[in-house]
RNA sequence: GGCGACAUAGCCAAGUGGUAAGGCAGAGGUCUGCAAAACCUUUACUCCCCAGUUCAAAUCUGGGUGUCGCCUCCA
């Protein structure tokens, strides 16, 4: 598989450290609120990254951890008048339900910063005795310039970035380029935790390097995050962990584009930001997937009501052709012709054409059009009568292409049983239709319709559709 | 000022040297009691502009124009 470094700014060929375990780190939300559509970008391309690679076989350590200790947090905790620790349970609780709305599987390890202070302060410290960092009154900044390779990642040259840094008030860096590690605890009420600096609480870029390192060892394959992290944060992972263990910390970094509202982008500050959540509301979370995996990672995307719609219906032309293929497996008889079998190995060049496409940088937008090709020649196969064992087939191949995207999940069983109510009202309307009275046939049919099931009347008999 | 991305039909979007995938929307048709779904036909003489390299460029080079992002918390 080819994967685009930001490292080298360019495609390179992937090489795992280990062949038997992958080590991907992606750098999670800060659980202050519901997690927003920009977060939602990272969380579903890095999961159809970790998908494909599993789905090729290959085992995959994912962490993805929670900061769950952050100014933020403090500040909503304080509007609300309740604990830190209550904000940030909450809003970890809520990201496992967007993310399973989403689809997004969880993570092999969901690590929290809370959990990890000890050996975030290990860290610090060893930073500081090997003279790459200082403590100030309680604060701990790193040296960057002490770190020679420091912009390697965003290619920025250290004396164009010291133009744009400068020191706030009531920071004692020594260098306007430092940044912290450990900041003193200032008022009581603020979370804080004991240290050899005195009490205080990790700074932000500190946490992503100590719970790497932690859970997946010094050097992963692949860290990935979207692209403003790229500067500072993850420069400043480089420079934490690379100082500390004297070994490349990531070999593949993966930067995901932005996600703009009407061309600009979306921020916390301009406020024209959606959650998931919202979202959520309007469309199911498969079409949201759908409309993040309809680009290429790394191109921006536009969100917009009228964009949604297209995915909306996109997804809904491959849900109808699985939908008419379950309808055929339970419909038909019979094992495969040959004939069958002659088009069901021309269908496994889509196969083909969707791998070579995964595997060049994760283009998921071409990979999708591979399963559209599917789709058009399976519903034009299944025109005509064909065996169950065909359709059968049909129905797992494309079953096996959109699991890799994390679409058309399986509904659970309880959403798609039909009462028995439902079921006498269709048996009455094809009484009705032989009857020929087809006003009574339409009223049933829109009465259903109120009720979310559709009814198609196909060859092979009624199909109902929730 | 430094670093970077992008510009392909009404909309979205692949395609990185060989003559424009796919989806949505629209139009016409087939099937159907009518629908729905599906299928067929149709929608870019051309890929922001100009110049260059080449037998050949959407794709490479140079120059423009436009849009966006990072450099400050942000995915």
């Amino acid at each position: 598989m080819k994967i685009y470094n930001t490292l080298t700014r360019r495609k390179e060929e992937f090489v795992p450290i280990d062949e038997n375990e992958i080590k991907i780190y992606v750098c999670g939300p800060t659980v202050y609120n519901f997690f927003h559509i920009g977060n939602a970008r990272p969380f579903v391309v890095f999961d159809t990254l970790r998908r494909y690679l599993e789905y090729r076989g290959k085992a995959v350590k994912f962490v993805q951890n929670f900061t769950d200790v952050d100014d933020k947090i403090i500040n909503k905790a304080r509007e609300e008048g309740v604990k830190a620790g209550e904000i940030s349970e909450k809003y970890i609780e809520e990201y496992y339900k967007d993310a399973k709305a989403l689809n997004v599987e969880k993570a092999s390890v969901h690590p929290k910063v809370t959990e990890n202070m000890e050996e975030i302060i290990a860290f610090v410290q060893g930073l500081i005795d090997k003279g790459y960092a200082y403590a100030v009154d309680g604060d701990v900044y790193y040296s960057t310039r002490k770190f020679k390779e420091y912009g390697k990642l965003s290619k920025q040259n250290i004396e164009d970035l010291e133009s744009g840094a400068r020191i706030e008030v009531g920071e004692k860096k020594q260098d306007p380029l430092d940044f912290a590690l450990w900041k003193a605890q200032k008022t009581e009420e603020e979370l804080a935790w004991k240290s050899p600096w005195g009490m205080g609480r990790p700074g932000w870029h500190i946490e992503c390097s100590v719970m790497s390192t932690k859970y997946l060892g010094e050097t992963i394959d692949i860290h990935a995050g979207g692209q403003d992290l790229t500067f500072p944060h993850h420069e400043n992972e480089i420079a934490q962990t690379e100082a500390q263990t004297g070994k490349p910390f990531a070999n593949y970094w993966m930067h995901n584009g932005y996600i703009t509202i009407d061309n600009e982008k979306m921020s916390k500050s301009k406020g024209n930001f959606f959650t998931v959540r919202d979202i959520l509301n309007d469309y199911n979370g498969e079409v949201m997937r759908f409309f993040l995996l309809s680009g290429h990672y790394r191109s921006p995307i536009n969100f917009s009501r009228e964009l949604m719609d297209q995915a909306k219906n996109a997804l809904s032309r491959m849900q109808n052709a699985k939908n008419n293929l379950k309808h055929l497996v339970e419909n038909s008889v019979g094992g495969i012709t040959e004939e069958e079998s002659k088009s069901y190995e021309a269908l496994l060049l889509y196969r083909e054409k969707f791998i070579s496409a995964m595997e060049d940088d994760l283009n998921t937008a071409d990979a999708i059009s591979a399963v559209f090709e599917l789709i058009k020649d399976i519903n034009t196969a299944a025109k005509d009568s064909i065996t169950k064992e065909f359709a059968e087939k049909c129905l797992s191949l494309l079953d096996e292409l959109t699991g890799v995207l994390g679409l058309l999940r399986d509904k659970a069983e309880d959403e798609s049983r039909i009462d028995d109510e439902i079921q006498k009202l269709v048996e009455e309307r094809q009484a009705a239709r032989k009857a020929k009275n087809f006003a009574r046939a339409d009223e049933i049919r829109d009465i259903l319709k109120a009720r979310g099931i559709t009814l198609e009347d196909t060859p092979q008999g009624i199909r109902i559709v929730k």
